[in-house]
RNA sequence: GCCCCGGUAGCCCAACCGGCAGAGGCAAUCGGCUCAAACCCGAUCCAGUAUGGGUUCGAAUCCCAUCCGGGGCACCA
C-alpha cells in the first residue's frame, strides 16, 4: 500500500479536484467579494453635493443618474423563500449592467416594518412589535447581504425609525395644511386641463377674509370678505378644517370587527371582506380621517400617460378612479295631491351617461339609503300598479320594510342577487323635465348611494339593468335611439349601442335623428340653458380613510383641543413617537359584530393621550389623537428617503423639507436622463402586481401633492414600472389530502410522482410552509452558492412570467458557472490556463455576435436570453484547446451582472487589481458581426428545397440566378413553368411555380 | 357576464418587421472517464406551434371563431 505524495484532501471523497468550482469554494469566494464591496463602498451612489460620495470620496460626476428599485419588502416572521429574491435579482443584474454602462446608479432597499402582520406576530409571541419587527429586518438583511446585491448600504432605512416617522408625519401636516383649488392654475400640465392644485390653507383664509370668493357651506357672495366677517374664528375654523386635503368627516365606512379597525375601499375586496385576514366588513357611520385624493382624480388619470407603466395596471387604475362623463338632471317631486302638498317643489338629482336619452325616462330610482326616502307619501297614488307595491297598504310601510331588508344584505348577498332586480314604489312621483310626463320613484338596491348622486333617471328601452327592472315591475319602454337599419320586429329589450335618436322631442328642442354624441351635446345645452341639470363627471373612486384604530403605525400629529378641533403638532416637536401602553394588541370583536365600535389601542395610555403644550398662545391642555396612518403611509414616500436619507448632512438638515430639492431634481427629476419622461419618476420601478391600486395609486396622489408645494419637480414618482412574475411551487397530497414533504417526492410527469413508492397527488401554486413546499435562498447558498442560484432564477424564464420552481434543475446553471470557472482555471492546479494567443476568426465572430446580443437582451430586461447566450459562447471557447484570454475576458465581464462574485475572482485572476464593477461594458466591433457568407434559403412553393451560400451583399438579380441553378431546387421545379420568385437577399428566395 | 394576458419538444422556455420551427436549461437514452458509482465530459432522442377557418408566394407570428389556463372588473347609471 503505497501513500500518495499529496497531503491535501485526505477523505476518500477526495477524487473531486481541488480548484473545481464546487458549493464549498463558491461558497468561500462570494462570503470573500461581499466583505470587500462592503469595505470599499463599491456600490456607494455618489449624490451630486454632500456627504453621500461614491466609495472613492467623490460626488456625481459625469455619469446619468440612473435611479433602481424594488418594491418595499415586508420583513416577515417567516423569512424568505426562493421567490422573494426573483425582483430584487433582476433590478440587481440591470443596476450592475447600468453601473458598466457608465450610468451613477442609485439602489438601496429599506423595510416596510409597521403593519397588521408584525403586530399580530408580536401578539402570538408576547413581545413588542418593535423587538420582533427589528430581529426579522436583521434575519432578512443576513438572506439579502448573502445574495450579493449591490446596495448602497448607507440609505437604507425601516419606516418605523424615529427618523422616518418624522417626516411621515412631517407630509400628513403638509397634506393637513393645504386644500384643492380646481381653478388655481398649473404650470407645465400638458395632458389635463391645466388648472387645479393643492394650495396653502393660509391662503384659503386670507382670499375668504378679502372676500375673493364664496365662504363654502354659507349662503352669500361674501364680498368685500362680509360673510367671512360675520363667523366666529370657531366657525372660520370649522369652515376651514372642512376644505383640508386631510380632513375628519363624519361618513359611512368599513368597519371590521374581526380586525378591530376600520379600512380603506382599497383594503376591501369585492365580496365585502377585508384583503387581510378575510374578515367580514360592515358599514358603520364614523368619524374617521381620510384624504381628499377624489381632488386628484382626473390628474391620476390623465398623468397615467406621461408614464411607462404596464398597460394592465394603467387600466386597473383607471377602472378604480372610474371616471364616466355625462349629466346631472334634477327632477321634481311631485307632492301627492292631497296627501303630501308639502313635498311639492322637491328635487331629486340623478346622475346619468346618457342625457340623450332622457326622452325614454319611464320611471326613477333611488338608492335605499337615499334620504328623499325619509319621508314618503301617506297613500299610494292613483295608478298605482299591484306589481309595484310589494302588497304593503302604503308607501311608508313598504319602502320601511325594502330598505330595512336592503340594508341587512351583506355584500355576498348583494352580489349573489346582481341581476335579479327587487325593489318596490315609494309613492313619490316625478316629472321627467324634458316632456314634463309624471314618473314613478322606486327603491331599489341596483343603485348605489356611494356613485353618482344615488339616483338615477331610469331608460329600460337603452339600460340592461333598467329594463330588466321594467320587465319585473310592468313598467313602460321607450326606445329613443334606433339601431342602422331600424329594430327588428320581434325586438324586445334595451338597446345601448349606436344609433339615430327617435321619440326625442318637445316644443323646444328635437334630438330625432341625430347621433348619440351630439344629442349629448344639445340636451346638455338645453338642460342648462332651461337651469334643470349641467354636464359633469363623476368618479367611482372615494376619499381615501386614513385613519387606523391598531398600535403599530404612525400616531397622528394631531392635537384636539378643549373645543374638539384639530391642531397640527409643530413639525420641530416631530416625531410624535407611539406611546407605551399597557396592552398593545387591538380590541378586535366577533367577526360578525356589526354593532361593535372601534377602540383605539393608543388611548391606552392616559399620561400620553392628555398633555400640556404651549402652542404660542399660552399653555393649554389638549387631547392626542389616538388613531395611527395605514400601512401605506410609510410606503408613499419611502423613494424619497432613498435620495437623501439622513438629517444631518444634506436636505433634511435645516428641518424644513422631506428631501433635498436638488437631490430630487437630479436623481428623479423630468428628463433626468435620456430614457427619463415629461414626468420624470423612478427610473426602474419592480414589483409585483398586487399594489396596482392599493399602494401606487396612494404615493401617486402623496407625490402630486407634494409637486404642488413645491417639494418636489417630478410630476409622478415611478416613471417606468416592470411586475414580474412570481415563483411557484408544486405542493403534494397524500390520500388523505394531507401535504407531504415536497422536497421527499420522486418520478416525473411520465411515471407519476411517489413518495416512499406511495402515490402521491400534485398540485400547483404559491410556496408555503402549509404546503410543505418551501425551498429557502439559505438552502441554495449551501447546496449550490449564490452565484447559481442568481443565475438559475434569471435563467428560468421572462421576468414578468410566473413559473414553476424546481430545484432538481437548478444543477444546469452551476454547470454553466463550472464550464467557465474551466476556461480560466485549472481544477486540479489553480493555475491559469489562459493564453496570449490572438483569438481565432471564427472566436471574434462568436465573441462579438454576443456581445450585440447580450447587450440587447439586457437592456431589454432579458436576462434569460441574455444568459443563454452567454452559454453558447461559454460552451464555443470550451470547445477551443486553449482560451484565449482576449476572449474570455469580455465573458467575464458579460456574465458579472449575474454571477457577479465568480466573475470578480475570475477578473483578480486574470491580474486586475479593481473590482471590475464599474469596467465598462464590452463593446462589440461591427467589422465581426458581418458574416463573409451567408446561407440563402431557397424556397420553392413555400417549401425548402435547398440552399446556397453566398455573399450577404449579392444583389438580387445574381441571388435569383444562383438559387435557379441550385440541382436540388432544379429538381423540385422539375420543369414546370416559373410564374412568379420572391427575392429577400441575402436570405431567401421562394420560386413559385 | 365583460375586459386583458397566455397556450411551441416529457418539463421550463427561444424564434427581431410574416421568411430554414430551436438559442439555452432540465429530464431521458447512449457513449467516454472510473475497479465501480456519483461528479464531470461528449453525443443522441423529442414538437410542426391548443383547435378550426381566413389573408399571403410564404403564418408560431396578422385577422376571425372556438377550447383551455391565468389575471382584472362585476348592478358604477
Amino acid at each position: 500500500m503505497s501513500t500518495p505524495e499529496t497531503t491535501s484532501a485526505p477523505s476518500p471523497a477526495s477524487a473531486t479536484p481541488t480548484h473545481r468550482y464546487t458549493p464549498a469554494l463558491a461558497q468561500q469566494i462570494e462570503e470573500r467579494w461581499q466583505d470587500r464591496w462592503e469595505e470599499r463602498g463599491t456600490f456607494h451612489a455618489a449624490n451630486p453635493q454632500g456627504a453621500l460620495t461614491d466609495g472613492d470620496g467623490a460626488n456625481a460626476g459625469a455619469g446619468q443618474p440612473f435611479f433602481i428599485m424594488d418594491m418595499f419588502p415586508y420583513p416577515s416572521g417567516a423569512g424568505l423563500h426562493v421567490g422573494h429574491p426573483l425582483g430584487y435579482i433582476a433590478t440587481d443584474v440591470v443596476g450592475r449592467f447600468r453601473m458598466m454602462c457608465g450610468d451613477n446608479v442609485l439602489h438601496a432597499l429599506g423595510y416596510d416594518a409597521f403593519g397588521l402582520p408584525a403586530e399580530q406576530y408580536a401578539v402570538q409571541t408576547g413581545q413588542h412589535p418593535r423587538t420582533t419587527t427589528e430581529q426579522n429586518i436583521v434575519t432578512m438583511k443576513r438572506q439579502l447581504r448573502r445574495m450579493g446585491l449591490a446596495h448602497d448600504d448607507r440609505r437604507t432605512f425601516a419606516t418605523i425609525d424615529p427618523d422616518y416617522v418624522r417626516w411621515t408625519q412631517w407630509i400628513f401636516l403638509q397634506i393637513f395644511d393645504s386644500w384643492y383649488d380646481p381653478d388655481a392654475e398649473r404650470p407645465g400640465d400638458t395632458v389635463g386641463t391645466g388648472r387645479g392644485r393643492a394650495r396653502r390653507i393660509s391662503e384659503l383664509r386670507d382670499e375668504l377674509a378679502a372676500g375673493a370668493r364664496p365662504v363654502p357651506g354659507h349662503d352669500g357672495d361674501n364680498a368685500g370678505g362680509a360673510v367671512w366677517a360675520a363667523l366666529s374664528e370657531a366657525e372660520r375654523r370649522d369652515v376651514l378644517d372642512a376644505q383640508r386635503l386631510a380632513y375628519v368627516d363624519s361618513s359611512p365606512v368599513n368597519w371590521c370587527p374581526g380586525l378591530g379597525t376600520v379600512l380603506a375601499n382599497e383594503e376591501v375586496t369585492a365580496d365585502g371582506r377585508s384583503e387581510r385576514g378575510n374578515f367580514p366588513v360592515f358599514t358603520r357611520h364614523l368619524r374617521q380621517w381620510k384624504m381628499r385624493i377624489t381632488a386628484y382624480a382626473d390628474r391620476l388619470t390623465d398623468d397615467l400617460a406621461l408614464i411607462d407603466w404596464p398597460d394592465k395596471v394603467k387600466a386597473m387604475q383607471r377602472n378604480w378612479i372610474g371616471r364616466s362623463t355625462g349629466a346631472n338632471v334634477r327632477f321634481a317631486v311631485v307632492g301627492t295631491t292631497g296627501t303630501d302638498p308639502a313635498g311639492a317643489g322637491e328635487q331629486v338629482e340623478v346622475f346619468t351617461t346618457r342625457p340623450d336619452t332622457l326622452f325614454g325616462a319611464t320611471f326613477m330610482v333611488v338608492a335605499p339609503e337615499h334620504p328623499l326616502l325619509d319621508e314618503v307619501p301617506a297613500d299610494w297614488p292613483d295608478g298605482t300598479r299591484d306589481a309595484w307595491t310589494g302588497g304593503h297598504r302604503n308607501p311608508a310601510e313598504a319602502v320601511a320594510a325594502y330598505r330595512a331588508e336592503a340594508a341587512a344584505k351583506t355584500a355576498v348577498e348583494r352580489q349573489a342577487d346582481a341581476g335579479k332586480k327587487t325593489g318596490v314604489f315609494t309613492g313619490h312621483l316625478a316629472v321627467n323635465p324634458v316632456n314634463g310626463e309624471t314618473v314613478p320613484v322606486f327603491t331599489a338596491d341596483y343603485v348605489l348611494m356611494g356613485y353618482g348622486t344615488g339616483a338615477i333617471m331610469a331608460v329600460p328601452g337603452g339600460d340592461e339593468r333598467d329594463f330588466a327592472f321594467a320587465e319585473a315591475y310592468d313598467l313602460p319602454v321607450v326606445h329613443t335611439v334606433e339601431p342602422d337599419g331600424g329594430f327588428a320586429d320581434d325586438f324586445a329589450g334595451a338597446y345601448s349601442g349606436e344609433g339615430r335618436a327617435i321619440n326625442s322631442s318637445n316644443d323646444e328642442i328635437s334630438l330625432d335623428g341625430l347621433g348619440v354624441a351630439e344629442a349629448k351635446e344639445r340636451i346638455i345645452a338645453w338642460l342648462e340653458a332651461k337651469g334643470v341639470g349641467e354636464g359633469t363627471t363623476t368618479y367611482r373612486l372615494n376619499d381615501w380613510l386614513f385613519s387606523r384604530q391598531r398600535y403599530w403605525g404612525e400616531p397622528f400629529p394631531i392635537l384636539w383641543d378643549s373645543e374638539d378641533r384639530p391642531v397640527a403638532i409643530p413639525a420641530e416637536l416631530l416625531p410624535v413617537d407611539l406611546p407605551d401602553v399597557p396592552d398593545y394588541a387591538p380590541r378586535t370583536f366577533d367577526p360578525d359584530d356589526a354593532e361593535s365600535s372601534p377602540e383605539a389601542p393608543l388611548g391606552r395610555n392616559d399620561d400620553w393621550v392628555h398633555v400640556t403644550l404651549d402652542l404660542g398662545d399660552g399653555p393649554k391642555t389638549y387631547r392626542r389623537d389616538t388613531n395611527t396612518m395605514p400601512n401605506w403611509a410609510g410606503s408613499c414616500w419611502y423613494y424619497l428617503r432613498y435620495l437623501d436619507p439622513t438629517d444631518s448632512t444634506d436636505g433634511p438638515a435645516t428641518g424644513t423639507a422631506v428631501v433635498d430639492p436638488g437631490l430630487e431634481r437630479y436623481w428623479m427629476g423630468p428628463q433626468h436622463n435620456a430614457t427619463s419622461g415629461p414626468a420624470g419618476g423612478v427610473d426602474l420601478y419592480v414589483g409585483g402586481v398586487e399594489h396596482a391600486v392599493l399602494h401606487l395609486l396612494y404615493a401617486r396622489f402623496w407625490h402630486k401633492v407634494l409637486f404642488d408645494l413645491g417639494y418636489v419637480s417630478s410630476l409622478e414618482p415611478f416613471g417606468k414600472l416592470f411586475n414580474q412574475g412570481y415563483i411557484q411551487a408544486y405542493a403534494y397530497t397524500d390520500d388523505r389530502g394531507a401535504y407531504v414533504n415536497a422536497a421527499d417526492v420522486t418520478g416525473d410527469e411520465q411515471t407519476g410522482f411517489t413518495l416512499d413508492g406511495v402515490p402521491v397527488h400534485r398540485e400547483y401554486g404559491k410556496m408555503g410552509k402549509s404546503l410543505k413546499n418551501v425551498v429557502t435562498p439559505d438552502e441554495m447558498y449551501e447546496a449550490y452558492g449564490a452565484d447559481t442560484f442568481r443565475v438559475y432564477e434569471m435563467s428560468m424564464g421572462p421576468l414578468d412570467l410566473s413559473r414553476p420552481w424546481e430545484t432538481r434543475a437548478v444543477v444546469g446553471s452551476q454547470r454553466f458557472l463550472q464550464r467557465l470557472w474551466r476556461n480560466v482555471v485549472d481544477e486540479e492546479t489553480g493555475a491559469l490556463v489562459v493564453t496570449d494567443d490572438a483569438p481565432d476568426t471564427a472566436t471574434l465572430r462568436a465573441l462579438h455576435r454576443t456581445i450585440a446580443d447580450v447587450r440587447t437582451e439586457m437592456e431589454s430586461l432579458r436576462p434569460n436570453t441574455a444568459i443563454a447566450k452567454l452559454i453558447t459562447y461559454n460552451n464555443h471557447l470550451t470547445g477551443l484547446d486553449r482560451v484565449p484570454r482576449a476572449a474570455v475576458e469580455p465573458l467575464v465581464l458579460m456574465v458579472a451582472p449575474i454571477a457577479p462574485h465568480l466573475a470578480e475572482e475570475l477578473w483578480e485572476r486574470l491580474g486586475h487589481d479593481r473590482s471590475l464593477a464599474r469596467e465598462p461594458f464590452p463593446a462589440a466591433d461591427e467589422q465581426y458581426l458581418v458574416e463573409d457568407t451567408v446561407t440563402c434559403v431557397v424556397q420553392v412553393k413555400g417549401k425548402v428545397r435547398g440552399r446556397v451560400e453566398v455573399s450577404p451583399s449579392i444583389s438580387d438579380e445574381d441571388l435569383q440566378a444562383a438559387a435557379l441553378a441550385e440541382p436540388n431546387v432544379v429538381r423540385a421545379i422539375d420543369g414546370a413553368e416559373i410564374r412568379k420568385v420572391i427575392v429577400r437577399a441575402p436570405k431567401l428566395v421562394n420560386i413559385v411555380v
